[in-house]
RNA sequence: CGGGGUGUAGCGCAGUCCGGUUAGCGCACCUGCUUUGGGAGCAGGGGGUCCCAGGUUCGAAUCCUGGUACCCCGACCA
């Protein structure tokens, strides 16, 4: 085995190395020149822009338009809402000057004192500011309404601890935007939304998602309500994955944002925002991959098939090559991505390895034995199980198997969700357990004090308030006082 | 921002404690031949401001001072 692959079983000790090592050999990301920022390669691009294709048209189902909004924010705008620069202001990147000159001194260039901005700008850490403060021009009527807006950026948070694809300094996401005339139109675009999440993770993704709502500790700075969806990777941790937040008036009322109802009277309108980001690809990872490397599911492969041929000599090889184009345009006509990898400069052993660490769902193998019994060799990449059929029908046998794999990686994270799943009703055996991870169903007493209690002895979070499930109200683990219903306790990322 | 660690070829590292030939190894790369059903073998070859700036010294990758970048563990967060 490869030194590179036997790194990979690292992961049981630390989990980041495991990480580092895969993101790299998978030629998905490295590290770029800036502090915490990524370069995402163009195979990971590859795999963001499925995401991308495929949330978009959720978005545009659901009555959504995308538009694109300024990346500097006048600093005063993010004076206006209180609680969202309580948890925004802190961490951002400054623009304070817009000229660079030759240094008199022969260092280069330097920043020209002389061009000092009256007011800085804020690189976004993400858009409510900005948007607000123009919707207050496009909104005047309850005719205007509803606005549903989407945008797809880049933000920027200067964060002090960054990982790859998990919390880069800059990073790519969509933000929804919208404005409602009425709070329970915008309290069901909110749960529209996650609702929305919670498809694409476990439908595209193969990611099952709890969805649920935050605690008041854990909600997003300027929201009422922030939902989530909040998956569980291979080592126990969870991953917020995607989040949808009901914003009340918050925002209408810092940016003065009102309009005419049917009576003509004055009203703020309501919103609501809601994001996932290049986060996603972490969870993919996270979810999916051993210690061969990615696992991708097919709805969000890049390559869903690759044909890797097995052969001595030209003469074999445009055999093979003859044979092969008939299966790849067949498959084409299935709707399947595939790849036929017939380049000669590397052998079929290096090819298997290389696509296993990439992910690639389904391989083909075709070689002379083949060519001559009329076979082809199948490997599925989520359990690496090989068999040889015949060639008639592969296209179709190949199109069916895609959509087993599909289900086989959701189940099987599914799986290890369940089986790291604990209903617990003891704090002194939620302390011990907590300690390899999972998610523990709990109750708790709905105060922000016992919970930032547990999260010092434990370093264990709420993830979230579950919506489905176990409504059944008990007494908190810690407190014994009452509690309304079970919440999720993890460690997360 | 606190604690720890690391910066030497594209990647991974040895050499640093105890200064001394022309700075070395594996992978990758280039050339040639032989190979091809799980990361090929042999031979030859190319590639280095040893993170930066000062200092000590006849002599610094190695010692001293200052800086800087990255990684890991916290606090913060999607």
């Amino acid at each position: 085995m490869a030194k590179e692959l036997k790194n990979l079983t690292k992961r049981s000790e630390s989990y980041s190395q495991w990480y580092n090592d895969l993101v790299v050999k998978a030629d998905l990301a490295e590290q770029s020149a800036v502090r915490g920022c990524m370069v995402i390669k163009p195979y990971g691009y590859a795999i963001w822009e499925k995401m991308q294709r495929q949330l978009d048209d959720m978005f545009k189902e659901t009555g959504h338009v995308n538009a694109y909004f300024p990346l500097l924010i006048p600093k005063s705008f993010l004076s206006k809402e209180a609680e969202h620069v309580e948890g925004f202001a802190k961490e951002c990147a400054v623009v304070t000057h817009h000229r660079l000159m030759n240094d008199p001194e022969g260092n280069g260039v330097v920043v020209d004192p002389a061009a000092r901005l009256e007011e800085e700008l804020i690189i976004r850490p993400t858009s409510e500011t900005v948007i607000w403060n123009t919707y207050r021009n496009w909104i005047k009527s309850y005719r205007d309404l509803p606005i549903l807006c989407n945008q797809w950026a880049n933000v920027m948070r200067w964060e002090m601890r960054t990982r790859m694809f998990l919390r880069t300094a800059e990073f790519l996401w969509q933000e929804g935007h919208t404005a409602h005339a009425t709070r329970e139109e915008a309290e069901e675009e909110t749960v529209k939304m996650i609702n929305v999440y919670g498809d694409f993770a476990e439908q595209y993704m193969g990611v099952p998602v709890i969805k649920g709502v935050k605690s008041a500790n854990e909600r997003f700075a300027g929201a009422l309500d922030t939902y989530t969806i909040e998956a569980m990777m291979q080592d126990g941790k969870a991953l917020q994955s995607g989040t949808s937040h009901f914003l009340g008036q918050n925002f209408a009322k810092a940016f003065d944002v009102q309009f005419s109802n049917k009576e003509n009277k004055m009203e703020y309108v309501w919103a609501s925002s809601w994001g996932v980001s290049t986060r996603l690809i972490g969870a993919l990872i996270m979810t999916h991959s051993d210690d061969n490397g990615l696992v991708l599911p097919p709805n969000l492969a890049p390559i869903q098939v690759v044909i890797v041929p097995i052969y001595k000599g030209d003469d074999q090889l445009n055999a093979i090559n003859e044979k092969v184009e008939g299966i790849v345009s067949k498959l084409k006509a299935l709707g399947v991505s595939v790849k036929y990898d017939n380049a000669d400069n590397k052998r079929a052993g290096f090819k298997f390895a290389e696509y296993e660490l990439k992910g690639v769902p389904v391989r083909l193998v075709m070689g002379n034995r083949d060519l001559e019994n009329g076979t082809i060799e199948v490997t599925r990449r989520d359990t690496l199980e090989k068999e040889t059929r015949s060639v008639d029908g592969i296209e179709e046998y190949v199109a069916e198997l895609l959509k087993e794999i599909q289900d086989n990686v959701y189940q099987k994270a599914l799986n290890h969700r369940e089986e790291n799943t604990y209903v617990i009703d003891s704090y002194d055996e939620f302390k011990e357990k907590i300690e390899n991870g999972g998610f523990f169903l709990c109750h708790w007493d709905g105060t922000p004090e016992t919970e930032e209690r547990i999260k010092e002895e434990t370093k264990a979070t709420i993830r979230c308030i579950p919506m489905d499930g176990d409504k059944t109200p008990g007494t908190c683990m810690v407190t014994g006082k009452p509690s309304a219903q079970r919440v999720i306790f993890a460690r997360a990322y």
